[in-house]
DNA sequence: GTATAATGTGGGAAAAAGTGGTAGAAAGTG
DNA sequence: CACTTTCTACCACTTTTTCCCACATTATAC
């Protein structure tokens, strides 16, 4: 399970250090692709293989559904960890955030987001204004139902 | 159950005794994460794992699960405690309730919240107004309903 | 009141994590 | 086909974190 955020340096071969408790999850294989948001999104190989069967599951003819498959999947790249826990960061995907150098890391449980530490906070300042606490009780209603 | 309030050091190392009392229900596992006021929030494995499968439950193309997603998952932590029944309070949620090297551990439960003494006799002082009390808490329903 | 046990505090050493650079391989170009 | 350039893997060093141990303090029981 991917948990809390971390700050690290991209560095200029673009090359992304990976928390050190997010490692071994993915040494089994590890996906990289764009995120919904201004983020990319990576992913264990079968939580990549989950997303992907529900991507083929969908209407080829509902455009809607062809232009998430082209989002998804041809942004989506293969990786591995390096010696020291790095994951090289393609290109196309660095592009796509506008990395500077320094990048926030943040789990998702089942997967984890990369962002530019500017649009994380931005991201983070948006739904501490927009009655955070309200939503977060009624979606986490914990009150002893059953 | 956690209950009662203790008052405990935070080292420079960010380490911060767990109240003896509480430290058994902790031993099988425990998650750290911001809590809904200025505070942070102390769970057991089985209570978090509730939250996280509600969650987890959300749909994935729904901008505003996404948010409440981030908001909760990438400030929570894993931890354990140390030989002498310490814990370690990630930098991230450090900085979040602003700690000076004093600590609050206040029993709800089944959690438990860290607070700064400071921000906790805030809301003591608030709790404590009895004229208020009677407004606020009069819409809770305390009956006992089965 | 004293002794003993449990709890709380701090520091130091070892291990892990993080950084950057260099050499070799592969790909691309003239 | 040779040369240049980009990319990738490996290696060595620095910094941070974690774990462990020793000591201090408080509480409890005799």
């Amino acid at each position: 399970m991917f948990l809390g955020q971390f700050q690290h340096n991209l560095d200029e071969k673009g090359r992304l250090m990976i928390p050190a408790p997010f490692r071994q999850t993915l040494e089994s294989g590890a996906y990289i692709t764009q995120g919904f948001d201004r983020c990319l999104m990576v992913m264990t190989e079968s939580y990549f293989q989950e997303v992907y069967a529900r991507i083929n599951a969908m209407n080829l003819a509902d455009p809607t559904a062809r232009m998430l498959r082209r989002l998804i999947l041809s942004n989506a790249y293969a990786i591995e960890l390096d010696k020291v826990g790095r994951i090289l960061i393609p290109q196309n995907l660095r592009q796509f955030i506008n990395f500077d150098g320094e990048a926030v890391v943040a789990g998702q449980g089942e997967y984890f987001e990369v962002w530019t530490p500017t649009d994380w906070n931005a991201q983070m300042n948006e739904i501490q204004n927009t009655e955070a606490n309200n939503q977060r009780f009624s979606t986490l209603d914990l009150s002893s139902q059953s």
